[in-house]
DNA sequence: CCCAATTATGAAATAAAATTTCATTTTTTC
DNA sequence: GAAAAAATGAAATTTTATTTCATAATTGGG
């Protein structure tokens, strides 16, 4: 998809010539997108015909729709690269890949999700007697956070990161009840397991998770986020940020749903804060 | 910034034929941008001197110009609009709004960040006797994902979201014990005092947090994270998910800075929860 | 409501940019 | 080391964009 990241990779497949050209595109592609192919060609010291070969060969239709092609993988922000942290970044690069990764991949959890589920979850969530969160280690943040963010609506809502308190929580639960069930790998035992008792305790169950996994199948409704977790460094990162924006959508729906005088209340919440800070100056 | 915006910003300024190259453009960006300038012309039905001024009116060079510009306002998977999340709102349309926020924040708090500072962190963190993270509500989570991920490096680690805890933490920390403090606000008047009690004992207190707040002036190391927080909806949202990003940051720079042996102790952790996980088919 | 003045618009001419053609050079292969 | 194949660029051609300028539409003052 990036025109940066294919020329790096078919830089070898280039004649000599060619391979000017993507070095000079490489080098700066801010400049090289208001250039004219004249312009380009002489910076790398080969012709204009060249320029239009070397587009073509990168599957565009000329130098304009190249040039298209390189303004759209420059508008993301920072270019190209990205991938993966190195052994030997330095703050500033596994910074930026970081950021960049994350990015990407909320971008594609966005992509993954099914809009006409999340708005099923809401009106399930905002019928809820009482609307519980679990998960564990990474997702166990998750939960919690969704427990601070429902607590704020004025709706009984529980959270636990602790199997036997889920557990207990799940076997009490009944009909009316909504128990939202968080795990990236959709392969923990104890939540596969917490969410079957649950949902055999008639609560709505849903499952925010990868798709076709054990807890997605014992789910009523499976908001999937998928994500490509790098698990080179053997710790989630993008997945648990995903999740958080999911749980983000279903706060806003459940404000929306609820409507204006709802909103109010939660004016009230947060003014309940106040004198616990130190008062802005401006 | 985002072309499209501009134009419908700007709609009331331009002409009638003006306006139906407008509408044209907006209707199908897509096929603009693959389009030359009679094309456009004649799908508006006016001339290619109008289509010319047009450009030139939204600040563009010319045609192929704004074609550059269209094609990167169009390169951010869905274009336009965004801002802040309506009343009315669908599903589809408040989801791709949060997520589009979120990645832009992201984008906003990675250019506010001081890679020094990323990188005197981690040096402070690696050879820290003791590493405690300390968040209240929002932030709490913050704290809590920061305490799982520097626990699988085996290093001592705590994390409190309780104001006293955090207090007497404070208390008995020393000199080589690092104590971050997370706060979006920077006004929270307990975790104030907790990062002057830190201090006052010889820690180093590293502060993620805005710039210029009471927090800030406490800390000796100030991560500042500034996003713009739409606080309309009376939830913290993506504050906390730049935070997060950051821990992540550091995180990795610390793994990093330990080396590649270190790096193997955390696939020991990593394969200790094998067995508590179904396998995977594939 | 009509007549300048202003502004908007498009036809045609011009200019700029990109592409094709084809002859020449370079590289490869046997 | 010569023939075939591939790469390259000069020049011609084509496509595309821009400018110029004459005409048409619109506006505001009387």
């Amino acid at each position: 998809m990036n025109i940066l990241e294919k020329i790096t990779n078919e830089l070898d497949t280039l004649s000599k010539s060619e391979r000017k050209v993507a070095e000079v595109i490489l080098s700066s592609p801010n400049t090289v997108i208001h250039s004219s192919i004249a312009a380009l060609a002489k910076q790398a010291n080969i012709s204009e015909p060249t320029v239009n070969r070397f587009c073509r060969r990168l599957d565009t239709k000329g130098y304009p729709d190249f040039k298209l092609h390189l303004a759209q993988s420059l508008a993301n922000g920072t270019p190209y690269v990205n991938r993966h942290v190195d052994e030997n970044d330095s703050a500033e690069e596994y910074t930026s890949k970081i950021f960049e990764s994350t990015m990407a991949n909320l971008e594609l959890a966005r992509k993954s999700l099914d809009t006409s589920l999340i708005n099923r979850s809401v009106d399930v969530l905002t019928q809820a007697n009482k609307i519980s969160f679990f998960g564990l280690g990474a997702s166990a943040i998750v939960a919690h956070d969704a427990q601070n963010k429902f607590f704020r609506f004025n709706v009984p809502v529980v959270y636990f990161d602790d199997i036997l308190m889920q557990r207990m929580s799940a076997i009490n639960s009944r009909q009316g009840d909504v128990v939202i069930v968080i795990s990236h790998t959709g392969r923990t035992k104890s939540l596969v397991e917490v969410a079957s008792l649950a949902k055999e305790n008639d609560a709505t169950v849903i499952g925010i998770t990868t798709t076709d996994t054990p807890l997605a199948k014992e789910c009523s409704i499976v908001l999937s986020v998928d994500v490509s977790e790098d698990t080179d460094l053997y710790m989630p990162m993008s997945s648990r940020i995903a999740q958080l924006a999911l749980i983000d959508v279903l706060a806003t729906g459940f404000t929306l749903r609820r409507g204006s005088k709802f909103r109010d209340n939660l004016k009230k919440v947060k003014d309940s804060l106040r004198s616990s800070r130190f008062d802005r100056k401006d």
